[in-house]
DNA sequence: CAATCAATGTTACAGTTTGTAACGCTACAG
DNA sequence: CTGTAGCGTTACAAACTGTAACATTGATTG
């Protein structure tokens, strides 16, 4: 074989990704949720707040269960993931994947400092620690929050 | 004041960014060597090839001098700094910009490890000292390649 | 049970972006 | 002068976005 899957990584218009927002911001919600929502930001119809809704679920972020009549979109995937995908579409693209190249250009442009990385290593260890203390075992990169 | 100048990041289609890839790989071409350069992944009509050309300039991320009756493009920006950008507006709408925020993210999704960063770290500050020792002082995000 | 709601699906459409290119114009090689 | 190389202008169809009207259908209530 030659390479990975390459799964699709969805990527999201912006008033898509103002729906996703507002829908992670509550876990789930429901048209009506998403259309208030947004209110202020974008003065939506239901039916247009809908479309987005069903256009979301077909790119696989969104799914929905049913509520009497009402249907419930709950993410698929959280913010954390869609953004790390992106960044990793970013390295595939420009660095050969190499999320470290990528990340040293950044250093080159003085984006981030190694002070900041070291900050980062210690931040994230000490939230390892934390989480393998509750569970131990590794946590791998969820595609759905169960 | 609130917020920076927010200049527009120029995000480029796929074909735009293969035909980025081949003039930054030569540093800068015309037309026909671009043209040349895509063949085998594009079968592109010569007058395709200055099209796209074209926009880029738009964009902004090209710019062209003359040689002779021939246009010669060069890069007004690098590919680190065009992914560095991308990753930015990644952080910008999903982290509230924090850059440390995007990269927790995905060491939670473990894309990245303390380690990584340990060494990206050290590798930056080394970097750094080189530089540092030919030309005293930082670099700024150079934004054209002078 | 029939009229009314409330939610959903279907269909539409204009504007923008992308990939692709044909044409027509102009200055220089012959 | 006359090709020809190289450029700009103009054109499209397909896909993607933002927006929404309209049709359908199951539940609610008088």
């Amino acid at each position: 074989m030659k390479k990975k899957s390459q799964k699709k990584v969805a990527s999201l218009s912006p008033l898509e990704e103002a729906v996703m927002q507002a829908i992670w911001r509550r876990g789930s919600a429901s048209a009506e949720d998403v259309r208030k929502a947004l209110m202020g930001k974008h003065e939506l119809k239901d039916s247009t707040v809908r479309t987005i809704l069903r256009r979301l679920e077909g790119k696989g972020v969104l799914s929905h269960s049913v509520a009497g009549r009402t249907y419930i979109y709950a993410p698929q995937t959280d913010a954390n993931n869609l953004a790390g995908d992106a960044v990793q579409q970013i390295a595939d693209r420009f660095c050969k994947g190499s999320l470290s190249s990528l990340l040293l250009g950044m250093a080159n442009d003085s984006r981030i400092s190694p002070e900041e990385l070291r900050e980062l290593a210690d931040k994230i260890e000490q939230a390892e620690e934390n989480s393998s203390q509750k569970s131990s075992g590794k946590k791998k990169r969820s595609k759905k929050s169960p």
